[in-house]
DNA sequence: CCGATTTCTGTAACCGGTTTCAGAATGCGC
DNA sequence: GCGCATTCTGAAACCGGTTACAGAAATCGG
């Protein structure tokens, strides 16, 4: 039902070619020509049909985005960020959310490949890394989040949880804390096990074993349900660290209505520093992960990649940092612990 | 880069049409055809090219949702909603923020209409109505939210938030409240405004008189910004009806900071119940509006205005109602307050 | 004033699919 | 053995743009 190039062509007494050219300003062209055109183009309210132009340039400008669902907090800022930059430079995102489902995840990878995207970034952890083989063979560049490795098309953005675990781990120590437990992430997300093994490590090195050491998955109420296990324990703990901080979140509520204050009788340690960790109440300590700025870089380590001549993949590395907020205080003395 | 069909045709030893037939199954085809175009297709790992095919069906495939910011948690249940309903018959989804800015807002339409989808809805409700006019002169099928009125290419889905906000304004007074305020979203949207005449009307029904009426907009901070007014004022209220979780949120933040007990000095009451309103401390009572059936809705809407051969607009209706949690409890007596 | 260059425009091929049309091969009834 | 319906396949047009190529007109240098 749109108008075409051809209609504008005709009203406007000139070839479908030259209309072409005065709407991507890249010829010689005749003041009044492009004059005459313009008019034509408004009087019809014409809009180039961009799937002829896909097809007609042979290049997309579409990258894609993967993530594991919408509806988890930690994704909207890095979906604004890659968004953001491809906005910027005149690209377009298709968004996928996988929902944790592996035969939708086929169906997302045959989807990118059949829309000839130019580049997709994967910051869902719990992607088998092998999913994107289809996309490298297709000559598709990706972008993976804590992968561990880049390749010819693969680039890699490693998020360095350790320096903000130890800060956090320093911030505790300082409080006098000696017994800490962890509530981590699902066993079967790759960021979960790093976050894991860097805070019992990190704990080690400085004389405390966490004990119990939990996993958890990502909703809410997980984390819940974990800290009646913490709870349950002989030695309690005085200072729980989350794997997220919507772990943390759940652990706080399940604590409070187990009578549990916080901070006074135990400290909650999130991950993450989604938007509401400032408004939970306590407002929560916790390790921020920079993500509008993890979206922006995932953006722009697949352009950079794409204007190499190798296509070679690279490195990227992103910092974490403590935010001391009010889910953390100096530790209970012991003789008040009942 | 990418295979074409052609390559698969020379391979398979049929040509491009037979290829077409057998991956879309129309056609009479020979077995022992099928067999070896599938075969080659395997070996080529071949993928066809929406962009042509979308061309060459004239058809798109394509839907456009349209919200303000994706950080803005009312949004992402709504998109989840509208994508699980596009997927699930095969079309895609092109997300676009207009980030309250309306040069952004033109550039959107223009892609829309560009990306030739086949209908739009617009759930952010900053928006111009007349910022689609361009839309349904292209004939793209369109869905507002809580406009007011259908046309021809237009339908609207009319969250009823009267049934939630009587529910909330009995349950308050059931509580023993007789002052009320109110903080509503900014003035410019059109259904922060909604919100504000329901809650002002309803609550004068009930003879309690709203003071003060404050605008705030749906960041957090401004939330907290507003409760300083209404504590400043001589005749404090007992409870405030905020136009947002967001805003009822920071509001609780600024009471508790203020060293108001919520709710034991004021009972809260926000809307939306995002999912975070039940991690609040203490937890959110608030007015539920269901958005991820929302998306749903928005999307079955516009498949069927579509089918029909006038393209004829509808009303859609959907409930709010309150959910009763620990943000709301009995009004102080007089005596008690200082 | 003429040839060379620059500026401008049109023709036609092409991108990678879908679809119409026609023709070939096969099976069937009589 | 012949006509007809059914099944299968290919050639070619088409979708709506972009772009290589060529030719015409205008400008310029000498």
């Amino acid at each position: 039902m749109p108008h075409t190039m051809s209609e504008v062509a005709a009203r406007a007494g000139v070839s479908k070619a030259t209309v072409s050219r005065v709407l991507s300003r890249s010829h010689y062209i005749a003041p009044e020509t492009a004059r005459r055109v313009l008019q034509a183009v408004r009087e019809l309210n014409y809009h180039k049909n961009v799937h002829a132009r896909r097809l007609a340039t042979g290049r997309s400008d579409l990258f894609g985005l993967v993530i594991s669902e919408i509806v988890n907090p930690f994704f909207p800022e890095i979906i604004r960020g890659f968004q953001a930059e491809a906005w910027e430079r005149g690209f377009d995102v298709l968004l996928c959310n996988t929902e944790y489902s592996p035969g939708r995840t086929g169906a997302i990878m045959q989807k990118l490949i059949e829309s000839d995207v130019r580049g997709v970034a994967i910051v869902t952890s719990s992607l088998d890394e092998h999913a994107v083989d289809e996309l490298v063979e297709a000559g598709i560049g990706t972008v993976f989040c804590n992968l561990g490795s880049s390749a010819s098309l693969v680039s890699n953005i490693a998020i360095d949880y350790l320096r903000g675990i130890s800060q956090a781990i320093e911030h505790v120590v300082k409080l006098g804390h000696r017994r800490a437990a962890v509530i981590s992430g699902p066993e079967d997300n790759r960021t979960a096990i790093i976050i894991k093994n860097a805070l019992v490590s990190g704990l080690r090195r400085h004389k405390m074993d966490p004990h119990p050491v939990l996993s958890s998955d990502y909703r809410v109420d997980a984390g819940a349900s974990a800290v009646k296990s913490v709870l349950a324990a002989k030695e309690k703990p005085t200072v729980i660290f989350c794997g997220s901080d919507l772990i943390a979140m759940g652990a706080m509520n399940a604590l409070e209505q187990a009578g549990v204050r916080v901070p006074r009788d135990m400290s909650v340690i999130g991950i993450d520093d989604i938007s509401f960790a400032f408004l939970a109440r306590p407002p929560l300590t916790t390790i921020r992960v920079p993500r509008e700025q993890l979206g922006r870089i995932a953006f722009q380590s697949l352009e950079k990649m794409l204007k190499l001549k190798r296509h070679k993949g690279q490195e990227y590395y992103l910092e974490t940092e403590l935010i001391v907020r009010q889910s953390t205080t100096a530790a209970r003395q012991k003789s008040q612990t009942r």
